[in-house]
DNA sequence: CTTGACTCTGTACCATGGTACGAGGTGTAT
DNA sequence: ATACACCTCGTACCATGGTACAGAGTCAAG
């Protein structure tokens, strides 16, 4: 009955830029988990505002709601001993390093696309850039 | 009938690492435009293998198979001006950096988290750099 | 003690990005 | 000239990540 500590579902969405059934629809994937429920409305702590928002974040990043739940799992489950955690710490942080680099390979052609471009006058194909923007490489 | 510029779908496919089902509905979707048949099969240029591995590397970036076509339309429509592109480029660059900025910091966090975690004895919930996990950042 | 905003469960629907047929046609190798 | 791998189109299905009800119950203010 703790005012600060009961956001209902819909202060819950609203606070945290989603919808209603975005959060029943996490809690059916298991991405939160329901909390106790006071009578027959969910009341939930205010920490699942930043719970949530972590998972729109890790999806704007790429990440799929599966990937997101397990590093929101690294700090949920206290039984886990760090070591574990470390190594999911540091496979996600090797996949992130991996997606900057290609973020900054891409960038690098459209940035060519760009500077020779910037002579406005001329076509498209006349653009010698154009056969460097499709970047072969061998995974 | 020039065996080096005749690619069937199969071979398409398998080159550039997808399914043929993927190159038809990539077909469908306009991501690709159906190149002239030669009886009723088609044939390929090499160029298409670029474009499919193109699409695929653009997905694992984040970018929808919409953004995508975006990109690649960029080099496709020799009719448009080079200032058109430009501000396609710099668009998608802006979004790359972006998407650069927010990787990082979450990098940051993860490595934070890895950082602390380096004594494997603790257990998780001694742990002081959980409160820092979620950054709670306005947009 | 009623009204109105909110919540409940359940199910159905949506877009995106494929994947998997079935039934038939093609192409080339022997 | 026939087998066999490959291609054709069309349609149906799948997972992911939601979104949108319907029909009913609840809570708190006035």
């Amino acid at each position: 009955m703790n005012m600060k500590e009961s956001l209902t579902i819909g202060k819950l969405a609203n606070a945290s830029g989603v919808g209603v059934e975005t959060i029943r629809f996490y809690e059916r994937k298991g991405m939160l988990k329901q909390p106790k429920k006071q009578g027959s409305f969910r009341y939930y702590p205010e920490e699942y505002i930043a719970r949530v928002q972590f998972i729109k974040r890790s999806q704007e990043l790429g990440f799929t709601l599966k990937e997101a739940k397990g590093l929101l799992d690294l700090r949920i489950k206290n039984q886990s001993r760090c070591s574990d955690v470390l190594i999911m710490a540091e496979e996600k942080i090797a996949e992130i390093d991996q997606k900057i680099k290609d973020l900054k390979q891409m960038k690098k052609s459209l940035k060519g696309l760009a500077d020779c471009c910037e002579d406005t006058s001329l076509r498209l194909s006349e653009c010698p850039i154009l056969e460097c923007f499709m970047v072969r490489k061998e995974k």
